[in-house]
DNA sequence: TGCAAAATAGCACGATCGTTCTTTTATTGC
DNA sequence: GCAATAAAAGAACGATCGTGCTATTTTGCA
């Protein structure tokens, strides 16, 4: 029986794929929007979107204020480039690697154990999924929207692992699969606070140790 | 067998109570001082410890810039007012109405139970030991400091109660008290997440099943 | 009631913010 | 290589920020 292919898509207009091929060069501007996201990321991590500023990305990128504004045309929407950004070295990393393992309890385990291994990096830098939520949660917005749809559609490929590993008998057949995928977003929660935050050690063994706990 | 009073304080250096009697009237600076930590705490929760401008808190207050500043000496110091205000508050709320009840399941239960419908509330206004965790988790300073101990202070008296309960012989004889008072955490924080940020419906229902799993 | 002290206001400072406009430099296609 | 065009820089704007200093008002006590 075929598995059929689950593709994860960004629900955002997303640009131009910008000339896939090696071959066909990028444009000068392109390339050096890329740097600015890069490095705006990298900022974003550690300080939140809310406090990337235009003025430290300049400097950073050692370029001009007006030189870096000029590719996004106001700071909403290079948030939402590094939101793009995040989202796609997200799944990339985590939820592509997962749909390589056969569906039910193992693919759910990688993705489990994938977004864990992320996390635990994300301990040093931090996680903007984390720490937008908590910045635009009560703000409306472009940049909320772009956000929130980023995670929601993260969260409702996790639940659907999990219906899948139900479907396959992997799971009790009493269990609820939106309950799993909330204690799974927990532990995950958990985790990020108290070994970010509180520099806890043994976070990530208690994470994986909820997991086991709910699967079994 | 007498049960022993625990007590938890809030390991900053408390200003003198301010005359509890209401016999001795508050001096003049210490009640306007009082109406600006309460105005700042609500705004706080909103837009987090970060987002707090003295600007804005002297127009909420109908106050000059100078004239709130004067209380504080300093933004940094308004802020850790902010968290103390909080702490306090949190305290009488979730901690004091657990205390009253029976040691054991029942007291852990209560204290789930008050914490919950604490969130419940904040669902709207925001938690600020959620967002401030976010907000100062690659910081340093006093800030950082008045926020993490009184985090920690709260979250040691979930794990005792959690010892409490499994010494009463009211949880598994192996459960392990650390990951119990852990996953518990992650419950509150997934409910703060969901609820808050993404507006899903139902997920104070999905931490109330979660807290039920993990003491059954 | 008057006087010292506390509380508040007023004003200005340097810094940083996002954004706009104009000018200069670099890149592209022919 | 040249001309058209894109990219980057430069300078300035109004706004807001935390904070310091000096006046003015209000309070508490003898």
């Amino acid at each position: 029986m075929p598995t059929p292919v689950i593709v994860t898509h960004l629900p955002l207009p997303v640009p131009k794929p910008a000339a896939s091929e090696p071959a066909r060069a990028m444009l000068k501007g392109q390339q050096t929007k890329q740097v600015i996201v890069d490095a705006a990321l990298g900022l974003a991590t550690q300080i939140g979107l809310e406090g990337l500023s235009i003025g430290v990305l300049a400097e950073v990128t050692h370029m001009s204020k007006s030189g870096v504004f000029a590719h996004f045309g106001s700071r909403e929407e290079l948030q939402i480039s590094v939101i793009r950004e995040y989202f796609n070295r997200f799944e990339q990393e985590v939820f592509v690697p997962a749909m390589r393992e056969p569906q039910g309890l193992p693919r759910l385990q990688a993705l489990f154990a994938n977004w864990m291994k992320r996390v635990a990096v994300e301990i040093q830098s931090g996680c903007i999924f984390i720490s937008g939520a908590v910045e635009f949660d009560d703000r409306i917005g472009p940049v909320h929207d772009a956000l929130a749809s980023s995670v929601k559609t993260w969260l409702q490929a996790v639940h659907r692992t999990v219906v899948q590993a139900k479907a396959c008998g992997h799971l009790d057949e009493n269990a609820d699969e939106k309950q799993i995928a909330f204690e799974i977003h927990g532990l995950i929660l958990a985790l990020h606070y108290e070994a970010r935050f509180l520099k806890y050690p043994g976070s990530i063994d208690r994470a994986v140790q909820g997991f086991n706990n709910i699967v079994a």
